[in-house]
DNA sequence: ACTTGCGCCTAAATCGATTTAGCATTTTCC
DNA sequence: GGAAAATGCTAAATCGATTTAGGCGCAAGT
């Protein structure tokens, strides 16, 4: 990549263009020329020339220099794409804080934050292969392009993926197959006859998963072929649309594996809004990934991983990553389990 | 604060350790080893020194080295506290992300991330007072402590506040009082004789506000005195359970105002648990702050500010304080917008 | 006249990691 | 045997901001 070519402006530039050193520019950035008694007339030019310079200061450089020798600080991340929604790292993130509130010290301190990538373009996100960013980094969410960029390189820090199996890193993520079989038993057992998976276009490795573990369980049971709808995004809206563009041209449909439960939530409105009855016209199974499942009318009955075991799985191989260097990747699975509730 | 003792294992330190050039190290580190032609046996020793001393790299020293002088790059934070949920948060990211997206170039890049903290603890934020971590920040979901700290001090980069209003600050927020009083017109005219307001226990200044706005206008309008339902926390299971007690001993209530969204969320469970019908034998009114309240069922009504005008509000006043040094604060209202839905 | 003190400012070190230029050896090759 | 090449490493500069120790000139005090 080629370097840009306009220069920054740093204090070493305002100081230049005032004709003071950079000690009295930094003073008078950090409101401290009182204390050191800068002459009046100097602070307002300095001030003047920050302003028209449009100075903007580098906060690692500020860091390295205000950054106590005493103290450990660790930078952690949460990686995840805009358009998944946030319940779920939100989820993550209570847990790690409290992992880390756990391990603070007076001379070991964390950080922890959450960035936000756009689906296929992890690669962009500034920082991550430099290593300049963070100690430890939690990755979800990704999509094929995202993981295939993971598998090419090897990142230098510790990383937890998601959801996915990368061979180079350490992963927890659902039991392969296990959701879309119980699922499909569920919906057998109520006695659904047609039943239909609902998916969004795009699909994560998890989800896909599910939607491929649930037809090929009803297929090997004998059951019909059953349709497969593709909801144009993630969103209860999307959901409902594609739910009632089946039931128009498939009224025998009585049953839905959504594998994310804000679907599951669409798929409910156009459940209702066509006249029928959750469970009773139709059984509805979501994975819980949605925090409120419970609050849906009827609740949600879910089959998935607890959201709970996911998380404290991927903070505890986190810190066990960042505590012993070099540990080789680990794979975590977690079994999915059942809820019922009233919507099957 | 004192500072620490121990000195942090540093490439120095390990460099020392060996007994080669700090050079070496980092050739090992970055894996360049091969090509710059380290023995070896050499390149052994230091991975091994490497692990025992627990190396942990300085993510700021490292990202200023790495740092292209051509290139402007900008850190902005979305700063919120655990307790609230990410919903909002996640659209304010999606928005500043946008603006972002517009604004870079080859030569000008941003980074964005949600930093949390513990309501009532924005001043343990690491880098927030040094300046040392954003080039613009915004806050909310503040709690009375948090404004306190904010106000006694002033944070030397651009800072907008998102719903309550500090002197020293660009503040942007619901206007004051309107939400609460449209909430009690709707009530009184769909004829809710003992209408009540749902509340968390822990109180932002903009749900403090619509509470009392709306106490205050029902008792303006001759209403009597109305009940105020305090749920223990902002999730729909608080907000049920305290609507499941006022019904027991308030059998005559037929109105609440949930001043959040996932408190209405409750209520409905509490209300149909109750065996009684929203809205015919009870209106329920939300904020408008959850993803999916037209999903709930029947779909919520609201009465609140468009989040996204709030939030488009907020990143224009960003960037602008962002581009232009030294704006005086400025603050700007979002009127609350009515939407009917079936819940009234 | 000589010190003392103040007002105003600067030089240089520092934070930790990386890279470029280059220095000693040793080996290879004619 | 001597030049050329390869091997294996280091010194020092650099990124940008901050702080400590201290310098220089001038006025006041003795």
């Amino acid at each position: 990549m080629a370097r840009g070519s306009q220069r920054p402006v740093t204090v070493h530039t305002i100081a230049r263009h005032v004709g003071v050193s950079p000690a009295a520019v930094s003073t008078v950035l950090a409101n401290r020329h009182e204390e050191r008694r800068l002459a009046p007339a100097t602070v307002e030019r300095i001030r003047q020339a920050v302003r028209e310079l449009g100075y903007v200061p580098n906060v690692a450089a500020r860091r390295l220099r205000a950054h106590d020798p005493g103290v450990h600080s660790m930078d952690l991340g949460i990686l995840t794409t805009f358009e998944a929604p946030l319940f779920l790292v939100s989820r993550t993130l209570r847990q790690v804080q409290r992992a880390v509130d756990a391990r603070s010290a007076p001379d070991r301190r964390f950080s922890v934050s959450i960035d936000m990538f756009h689906a296929g373009r992890l690669r962009e996100l500034p920082g991550l292969l430099s290593a300049s960013r963070f100690n430890g980094v939690i990755i979800s969410n990704t999509t094929p392009e995202d993981d295939a960029f993971l598998r090419s390189i090897s990142l230098p820090y510790a990383v937890v993926v998601q959801g996915r199996r990368l061979a180079n890193y350490s992963c927890v993520l659902e039991t392969p197959g296990a959701g879309g079989c119980q699922a499909a038993e569920i919906l057998r057992r109520a006695g659904c006859r047609q039943p239909v998976v609902l998916t969004p276009a795009l699909l994560t490795e998890t989800t896909a998963d599910r939607a491929e573990a649930f037809v090929a369980a009803l297929e090997a049971t004998g059951g019909r072929a059953t349709g497969r709808l593709v909801a144009d995004g993630f969103t209860p809206a999307s959901g409902a649309a594609a739910v009632r563009a089946h039931l128009a041209t498939h009224p025998g449909c009585d049953g839905i594996f959504a594998v994310t439960d804000t679907l599951a939530l669409g798929a409910y409105q156009a459940i209702k809004a066509a006249g029928r009855r959750v469970p009773a016209d139709m059984a509805v199974i979501g994975v819980g990934d949605h925090e409120h499942g419970d609050f849906f009318d009827p609740p949600l009955t879910c089959v998935g991983p607890s959201y709970d075991r996911v998380v404290e799985e991927i903070v505890a191989l986190l810190f066990r990553l960042m505590s012993r260097r070099r540990e080789s990747p680990a794979e975590v699975f977690v079994p999915p389990e059942v809820t019922l509730r009233g919507s099957t």
